[in-house]
DNA sequence: TCCGGCATGTCAAAATACTGACATGAAAGA
DNA sequence: TCTTTCATGTCAGTATTTTGACATGCCGGA
């Protein structure tokens, strides 16, 4: 009739809810809830904050490097970059000498916004950890990078 | 973007992207991408896998509790559930003789849409954990749960 | 009994993200 | 050199998701 082959897989996982992608994806909906609320109070969405602390963490980005960056496609994070040069958080320049990407940077501005909201982001990321070891958050890292490379490949 | 070499530093996290935060949303939109790639090919969108899933699992979940074992408002999920019922895959009854959610079950064709998606995404999940010892995946497991409760909290 | 708190379903509108497509610029190879 | 290939920025259209709001139906305590 169906193929009622039981899944060969190292935890039982009867119930879905157990299983490791629905975890994550519970934990990363949780994450993204309480960093939307915090962010708000700063004027600020979830994905612009990314590309804000991108940014500062490599000045020069351009938009496709920021959509890899924060995991949406190249035209969404076109919109993004739009919203944070209204709001005068950044500068893109407008050509360039050797090939096709526009680098964009921070303004005073954007920085001082990025600083202010990155209080508040940090304390939610503390507060999610606070009770892990630092053994297994090692770990925890590991592993997350290694799934993701499983699935890339 | 140019790839950074990543220091297995765990405290510092002076690079955003080796913060646990970047690493679960890296994670989790792998994933999604692969789920979302697997799954076009059976029909189904990644909402409405979940939603089959958790039917089957728990038939006669209300459109609010689906929207909560799917991380999205009650409102994406009268959508999704919108485009099942249209699709034949589901039916909602239209009263109830106390309360006033309305419970929603899998029709044959649903359960059977679902079965042949189930396959693609089971798969998906092993090639993602495929070389994570049985220990850590435990590991792996509470520690996610542990964050999100953190969060809630 | 009555009433305030809560959860639910639903409508409307806006925000957000995606797919598909196209032109441009650069690098690599024949 | 010429051509192919690839990455990028961008436009248009669609789909998805969210916020805000409102009415309905239970349940508890006053």
């Amino acid at each position: 009739m169906k193929d009622r082959a039981p899944v060969p897989s190292p935890h039982p996982a009867q119930d879905v809810t157990e299983h490791v992608g629905y975890r994550l994806k519970k934990a990363s909906a949780a994450l993204r809830g309480a960093m939307d609320k915090a962010l708000r109070e700063h004027g600020l969405t979830v994905p612009q904050y990314s590309c804000l602390e991108l940014l500062d963490e490599r000045p020069g980005l351009s938009n496709a490097d920021l959509a890899r960056g924060t995991f949406v496609t190249r035209q969404s994070a076109n919109v993004v970059l739009r919203g944070l040069k209204e709001a005068g958080l950044i500068t893109q320049a407008t050509s360039t000498d050797h090939g096709r990407a526009l680098p964009v940077h921070l303004t005073p501005a954007g920085l001082e916004r990025l600083h202010a909201a990155r209080g508040a982001v940090y304390a939610i990321e503390e507060r999610m950890i606070e009770n892990i070891p630092a053994r297994r958050l090692t770990a925890l890292l590991a592993d997350l990078d290694t799934m993701t490379g499983n699935l890339e490949a």
